[in-house]
DNA sequence: TCTGGGGTCCTAGGACCC
DNA sequence: TCTGGGGTCCTAGGACCC
């Protein structure tokens, strides 16, 4: 059996966690530079405030209704997606965190499912203040169908019997359905299957030829027989990506370069954060796709690096080496993107016997530049080129003080 | 004025190998 | 008239996830 574990409106229960006068009160949280919404209170969501909406264009609805608005805020919702996950790894050693609110937990040989699922998700809900909801099942897209129906009822779904389930996907939208997205549910809409249960009705050789294999599993999973197991172990990645609209247009070279020079500063960290060589990186540019009235341009290179490397000065070198030659006059961009690919573990990339580089271990400005930027704070020592004023850094207007990750916002109390 | 960011997997087709 | 069989690797495009 497998369970899943869901915190509800995750971003938007971090934020409440800390100002308890929102409880009951409608809440929603933004995207990067305030653009749409990402999140929202159940009272949001009953006032009709659609996921992915644009900001400006819900103002009026805000004012009139005093919805309490944040800015992204991931410092804050990555610690407490930590929290929650250590609870629940507390009840069973086969845990795969799946996503930042999510978290699938084997389940296998433990019995009275329904008492232990309300066990779990009242102790992570006293432990961390994050409400949870629980889907157990056989299989991992069932666990996903049983974790929804659970938060309409009471936090807790196990769904144990063939008759149960079918009950369940007898009502359940194709399109809510974990691997159904938009294309597909167009797709089965448009020949009248509706329902999840009409989908695992049709004949499995249909779901291969227009679903893949993907879909075939999907089916199988329907029909309670798991095809997708845990994961228990972590994957290494296989490309990396740093990629932020800009708080305002800009076709400033100058400015292009900053952003560039940061994004890319960035991603060198990560890479050392995850103990691996980029092989090649990609620069990107583009202009803002929604303004018909602009001109569009996405220009785009990969530029393969002399030997895999992770250390910012070589990484932010090349990068603008391919913003020079990707920049053209006369556009107004709206975002840079820098992906890393080819991803080698540092211990195992090859060296170039023409080259006088020793490797990532040799890298001693790196390890000074992370030791220095974790004790003092990260941007403390950092490439010129990133520039000083970065003036096309991110809009954050309602952004919410770090209570958990920094001592200057820690919550006093008399 | 203003529209997110970061990933994975699968398939088909082409280039290449012996 | 007729033109093999068995592979690998890479890329682009399309689908999906949160």
């Amino acid at each position: 059996m497998f369970g899943l574990a869901d915190c509800n409106n995750f971003y938007a229960s971090c934020e409440r966690l800390f100002q308890p006068q929102l409880n009951g009160m409608p809440i929603v949280v933004l995207s990067n530079n305030d653009g749409c919404v990402i999140a929202r209170s159940n009272e949001a969501k009953a006032l009709g405030v659609k996921m992915g909406a644009v900001f400006y264009q819900i103002k009026d609805l805000i004012a009139q209704h005093q919805i309490a608005v944040f800015s992204s805020h991931y410092t804050l919702y990555g610690d407490m997606s930590a929290r929650v996950m250590t609870n629940l790894a507390r009840f069973t050693p086969e845990v795969e965190v799946y996503s930042i609110d999510e978290c699938f937990l084997g389940l296998q040989g433990y019995s009275n499912l329904e008492a232990y699922g309300h066990l779990v998700r009242n102790t992570v809900i006293k432990n961390t203040g994050i409400p949870i909801s629980l889907g157990i099942a056989p299989t991992k897209v069932l666990a996903k169908v049983a974790n929804k129906t659970a938060k309409k009822k009471n936090g807790v779904m196990v769904l144990d019997t063939d008759d149960k389930i079918k009950q369940i996907l007898t009502t359940y939208p194709v399109e809510d359905l974990w691997g159904i997205g938009r294309q597909y549910a167009h797709k089965l809409i448009a020949m009248g299957i509706e329902t999840a249960e009409q989908l695992r009705n049709l004949p499995i050789d249909w779901v291969q030829t227009h679903m893949t294999i993907v879909g075939v599993r999907l089916w199988r999973e329907l029909w309670g027989e798991s095809c997708i197991p845990l994961e228990l172990t972590l994957d290494r990645k296989k490309a990396m990506c740093t990629s932020r609209a800009f708080g305002k247009l800009t076709g400033d070279y100058t400015e292009l370069r900053e952003a560039t020079a940061s994004y890319m500063s960035r991603l060198a960290l990560k890479l050392r954060r995850e103990q691996c060589c980029a092989t090649a990186i990609t620069v990107k540019l583009q202009t803002n796709r929604f303004n018909p009235n602009h001109r569009q341009t996405f220009p785009s290179i990969t530029l393969a690096l002399l030997h895999p490397v992770n250390n910012t000065h070589d990484l932010v070198k090349t990068a603008l080496e391919g913003l020079r030659k990707i920049y053209v006059r006369g556009y107004l961009f709206q975002k840079v993107e820098v992906m890393a690919t080819g991803l080698i573990p540092e211990t195992e990339v090859q060296l170039n016997m023409f080259s006088e580089y020793k490797g990532a271990a040799h890298d001693k400005l790196s390890k000074i530049m992370d030791n220095l930027n974790a004790h003092f704070g990260a941007g403390t020592l950092r490439m010129a080129t990133e520039g000083q004023k970065q003036r096309w850094t991110l809009r954050r207007e309602f952004l919410s003080p770090e209570y958990t990750t920094n001592w200057n916002d820690i919550i006093k109390t008399k």
